[in-house]
RNA sequence: GCGAAAGUGGCGGAGUUGGUAGACGCGCUGGAUUUAGGAUCCAGUGGGAGAGAUCCUGUAGGGGUUCGAGUCCCCUCUUUCGCACCA
């Protein structure tokens, strides 16, 4: 009957012990050097799923090779615990967020500790708490006083089943990112950050040590930066003036027509003095009313209609007809287009359709276009045509001169525009961090004073009864006193959306319990930025561009010294399943609980950490699981076999020596002193956790392979005891509690981190006796054994005289011998 | 369409500077043990030929550089991810 390792009693105890001793409390301004290592805090679904344990292990490994290193390590936890789902699991149980959400949180905390995660309890935050929201209040109005907070009407993200609005950033393909419906565009009053003033910097990515060039690309793009020019064009028969943005000034002198969309302030202005029934009203109103994957899907066909009103190009005064189009963004550039369908595939298009003239201002000089041949547009470099002065002239190099000169002439002039727009925050739910706004009728809007904060949520609101914001049937709270005039005022409904909650968050921990500020200055210029972040690709754009963009703000107003945020970072793949993702919705999820209660805790962290590299997907596989059992199963049993010698012979270092050491045990000792460079280096430097842990299931089986220890001699007693009583030091990592319980087992009174990072003796590594590959025009004839210090000349004589060599080189001539030391001997032979 | 990453046994994955491809684990096969099942232990395990030594072949496909290529270069295909009417 095979006996498990009692790895709940074992889990049990040690978890007990490290809390008792308080080991993983970070000590702020202590004289070790500090390490921050942070995972994304989690959303309090429930109970702790796959992806958390993965993540978690991966962050845990680190931290404790860091504090075995005598790092001064910091690894909190909190929930962002404000948001919709909350919201809605409280409506369908008829209960409230408040209970459900604390509810889940203390199910997560055990389940953290049950896993034995070397936590900081005492930094915990929960955004959903006065004690946390009312320093993102706080924020919110140091933000709001210097000028990055406004409130604007605009067309934004509206998701029907969310009931609420999404920020850009939110919506993917079109979609809801958190329940894919389909987003409309509604017109509505919000609140937004002006993320757009940092644009420049958050391009600027030299202040981080290491991310992924993946996520850095990603934001670049998002932010998407280009340079062109703005035009001013006149309109005929008015004084408005249309502003279009261009990356082709070059084209200018080839307008032939302005497209705008149905948004733009000019149209709805135009539209007022429209009949209702008209066809350009109808138009607009059909164009508007679509959701955004039909409107910006390319597949969609240009439609536009003739507003039957004119421009005037700036360049040369020609008539430009005003055309009001499906396929022009209001938030891009300056919402408006200066078509030119000769040089523009979408403009060419629209032109074909609508019967509006084409002019070619740029020719190809290696095969001039005819407009008639012309079946899509010329869109790459030319020489100007039809251009006044710039004719002859190459479009590239043109493109300045055009602009410069359109400067002199106060038509146009160089510019720089963004994808990035601004960051709408409203979000018209409750579950959510209160907007410190009271609306006076004398005063308007004013800020709620520092010392009324926080603007606590009501607890007692009527949540399902309506589709509509709950918090405006709460009239109690609603209806309060302006702070400056004393007369009658009521709150801003509209909460934050739960990224305002997390962009901060890292920085709430360096001073958790501060009631005075967020945070104190000193203890966050200790330990930040972090030093390591881990998390999920998902999140590549949204949390940490927002994060970005907070971290700068707070240093702009003196909070923080850093740049940025977060040093290093890593994201992590997912935990897939029958070849998808693991998820509720799929079916297809393991119970984290269930494989602890089953295996261990430690044996979840060896599979997750071992099936495969840290940024890519794991696997899962109940095999695997099992495999990862038997491993420390094996482990556990090595020392339970080999107890009292490993007992006795470790560390009896004066005893080696007395009698020669053996050939195999000396492979051993290389076996050994290897792996404890392999491990530290692939955690140190590679941060693979994989092949750290296949290098130390390779240094068990290599100890098994000495198959009857108790008759070895007392040398080889103490390398092979010295061989075993490294395994718990490294694999304390991946698996702390066995490794702990192992050292504790063969006489160790401290705990394994308390002996440092184990090192190896670069002696021990040095061989005497090289292998050398021997090959001929690149394949393998045989292999030579040597002593280290063979000469090159003996290395290729003994070559020639191995029999299978010199069969393949019978009625060849041998041309030329390559020795590779340490490695192999190539023969070039004809 | 554009951009990025990747493609290695039956599977997850090693292969760090061009130098023994397939470490480690799973699975599978044979054996030992066991009343049985499970578990454990030992041996084997890319494909093909051979009793064996050994030989041929093999890292998506094709070409190239090199004494030598999974690794470098060119082309093609496939997959994943991101962006996608951005003027």
């Amino acid at each position: 009957m095979f006996m498990e390792y009692p790895f709940e009693k074992i889990e049990k105890k040690w978890q007990k012990i490290w809390a008792e001793k308080k080991i993983f409390d970070a000590e702020d301004f202590s004289k070790k050097p500090k390490y921050y290592v942070l995972s994304m805090f989690p959303y309090p679904s429930g109970a702790l799923h796959m992806g958390h344990v993965s993540n978690y292990s991966i962050a845990d490994a680190i931290s404790r090779y860091k504090i075995m290193q005598g790092y001064n390590v910091m690894q909190p936890m909190g929930y962002d615990s404000f948001g919709l789902p909350a919201e809605n699991c409280a409506i369908e149980n008829n209960s409230h967020p408040r209970v459900t959400t604390d509810e889940n949180i203390d199910i997560m905390r055990n389940q953290f500790d049950a896993i034995g995660f070397g936590l900081d309890w005492e930094r915990e935050v929960s955004t959903c708490h006065s004690d946390y929201y009312r320093w993102g209040q706080w924020l919110f109005k140091r933000m709001y006083e210097k000028g990055l907070v406004y409130k604007k009407k605009s067309f934004v993200n509206w998701c029907d089943d969310c009931q609420t609005v999404l920020a850009n950033e939110q919506v993917e393909d079109g979609k809801c990112w958190r329940c894919e419906t389909v987003v409309r565009q509604k017109e509505l009053e919000q609140w937004f950050f002006k993320i757009t003033e940092y644009a420049e910097e958050l391009l600027d990515f030299s202040k981080v040590i290491n991310w992924p060039e993946r996520v850095k690309t990603m934001q670049t793009n998002w932010i998407g930066k280009s340079f062109g020019t703005e035009m001013w064009f006149k309109l005929k028969d008015s004084d408005d003036i249309i502003k279009v943005f261009t990356t082709r000034p070059d084209t200018i002198f080839g307008c032939t027509f302005m497209a705008l969309p149905p948004e733009h302030p000019l149209m709805i202005k135009w539209l007022e003095d429209e009949p209702e029934d008209s066809k350009l009203t109808k138009f607009c109103e059909k164009v508007m009313n679509e959701d955004k994957i039909t409107r910006t899907s390319e597949d969609t066909t240009k439609e536009g209609i003739f507003t039957g009103r004119y421009a005037l190009n700036p360049v040369n005064g020609e008539k430009v007809q005003i055309w009001v189009t499906n396929y022009v963004l209001m938030d891009y550039g300056t919402g408006a287009v200066m078509a030119v369908p000769a040089h523009d595939q979408r403009d060419f298009e629209f032109a074909k359709k609508y019967e509006i003239p084409i002019k070619i201002v740029i020719q190809n000089s290696e095969k001039s276009l005819i407009l008639e041949e012309m079946t899509e547009a010329y869109i790459e470099p030319g020489i100007l045509v039809n251009s006044a002065q710039f004719d002859g002239m190459e479009s590239v190099a043109s493109q300045k001169a055009i602009t410069d000169w359109m400067t002199e002439q106060k038509t146009g002039k160089h510019t720089i525009t963004y994808k990035l727009r601004d960051w709408g925050i409203s979000r018209q739910r409750y579950w959510g961090t209160p907007i410190p706004i009271v609306y006076c009728e004398h005063c308007g809007t004013v800020l709620v004073p520092d010392e009324d904060l926080p603007v606590k949520l009501p607890e007692d609101v009527q949540l399902g009864k309506t589709t509509q914001n709950p918090l405006l049937s709460a009239k109690e709270w609603m209806n309060t006193t302006c702070p400056e005039c004393g007369g009658g005022a009521t709150r801003e409904t509209d909460t934050m959306d739960t990224f305002v909650d997390s962009s901060w968050y890292f920085a709430r921990y360096a001073d958790a319990k501060n009631d005075k500020v967020p945070f104190d200055k000193k203890k966050a210029d200790y330990w930040l930025p972090v030093d390591q972040y881990i998390g999920g690709i998902e999140h590549a754009v949204m949390h940490l561009m927002y994060a970005r963009f907070f971290h700068k703000f707070m240093r702009d107003i003196g909070m923080v010294s850093s740049d940025e945020p977060f040093a290093r970072l890593l994201t992590q793949g997912m935990v897939i399943k029958d070849g998808a993702k693991m998820s509720k919705s799929k079916g297809n999820t393991i119970d984290p609980q269930y494989i602890i209660d089953r295996y261990g805790a430690d044996t979840v962290r060896v599979f997750m950490l071992f099936a495969s590299p840290p940024e890519k997907d794991v696997e899962w596989s109940d095999e695997g699981v099992k495999g990862a059992f038997r491993f420390l199963n094996r482990v556990w049993r090595l020392f339970e076999e080999n107890l009292e010698l490993i007992k006795e012979n470790v560390a009896t270092k004066e005893r080696e020596g007395t009698q020669s050491i053996s050939s195999e045990i000396k492979e051993l000792r290389y076996s050994t002193h290897h792996t404890i460079k392999k491990v530290l280096d692939d955690i140190e430097n590679r941060m693979q956790f994989n092949t750290a842990i296949a290098a130390i299931m390779e240094h068990l089986n290599n100890i098994y392979g000495i198959t009857e220890p108790e008759k070895l001699n007392d040398t080889d007693k103490a390398v092979y005891a010295e061989a075993c009583a490294f395994i718990p030091r490294l694999l304390y990592f991946f698996a702390p509690h066995i490794s702990e319980e192992l050292w504790k087992l063969i006489g160790k009174e401290n705990l394994v981190h308390e002996f440092g990072i184990p090192e190896y003796n670069p002696e021990y590594l040095f061989k005497d006796e090289i292998t050398y590959v021997v090959q001929i025009m690149g394949k393998i004839r045989g292999k030579l054994e040597v002593p280290v210090d063979t000469s090159q000349e003996e290395i290729k004589k003994l070559a020639l005289e191995i029999e299978n060599v010199k069969k393949h080189l019978e009625g060849k001539e041998v041309k030329k011998i390559i020795v590779v030391p340490k490695k192999l001997v190539s023969i070039v032979a004809k």
